[in-house]
DNA sequence: CCTACAATCTGTAGCCGCTACAGATGCAAG
DNA sequence: CTTGCATCTGTAGCGGCTACAGATTGTAGG
């Protein structure tokens, strides 16, 4: 067991277990792949796939952001910012805010939604009154 | 003008005047025809769509309950619902209700995702500090 | 009537971010 | 050697449109 760190670092991995370690399935480290996301590494004789450490991080990385909603056209500038350092925290910085904005906006929607919806529901009586406030709202002549 | 109201009852449309009836695209329009939404409509001599008083109102019902974020699917539960009355209104009320799950869940989470991505922009100066609080969290290790 | 030009037609492909197949291989354990 | 899993490539599908291309039809002016 004293090994098993040098061993992670040493031994390259199987897509399948690349997976498990980051969080990410299968499908989609292919496709990120694919799309010039992450590079393609190098394989086996039998033409498999072999991941070492960096693809690793670089994938964990890609999976937070994603988390945090970052599209991949962004996660995308991000990982370009993320090799240069110093001068390019502010742009991180920029991007993340922007994004920030764009939350902020899709909140201020969504709960203009719910209270619309739930003075609709509210005044739903359910079977009790025969014409319904939400059809009707919505334009339903009957 | 003391025809218009009969008039706009009596002539059918074409797609381009439907549309900008109803704000909902041409595109779509022919669109929501291809997947079943709203029925093929009459055509006139030169195979053109020709839409009247039904069909317009049936799109300004998808369109306000698009915009109220319902889905295409439910759009069609809504749709299926709307035509029979009285002993509906208590499925249309529980769609409503679900959606509004829905929307608060969605709310929460970007909530979450605000609350995070501030705490990082905050942390992070801009160029002054060569470590950047966002890159680092995002699993990056230079 | 002829000519422009606008409107509409069909069919297809693209967007995002995967996900799910099918069918062919590779590989390790029993 | 066989079984069975892992992985491979390539393609199609999801939702909800949107954007073309290229063919037709309708309409207004001259």
């Amino acid at each position: 067991m004293a090994y098993s760190h040098t061993r992670s670092r040493a031994t390259p991995a199987a897509i399948g277990a690349l997976s498990e370690r980051t969080g990410v399935k299968i499908e989609t480290i292919r496709y990120y792949e694919r799309i010039g996301l992450i590079p393609a590494p190098p394989r086996s004789e039998g033409r498999r796939r072999l991941y070492d450490e960096t693809h690793r991080q670089r994938l964990v990385f890609i999976r937070r952001a994603r988390e945090l909603g970052f599209s991949l056209e962004n996660v995308r500038r991000l990982l370009g910012l993320s090799g240069r350092h110093t001068q390019t925290c502010g742009e991180v910085k920029a991007l993340a805010q922007h994004h920030i904005g764009e939350i902020r906006t899709k909140i201020r929607n969504l709960k203009r939604l719910e209270r619309t919806l739930s003075e609709l529901a509210a005044r739903c009586q359910g079977d009790a009154v025969p014409e319904c406030p939400i059809l009707k709202t919505l334009g339903n002549v009957r």
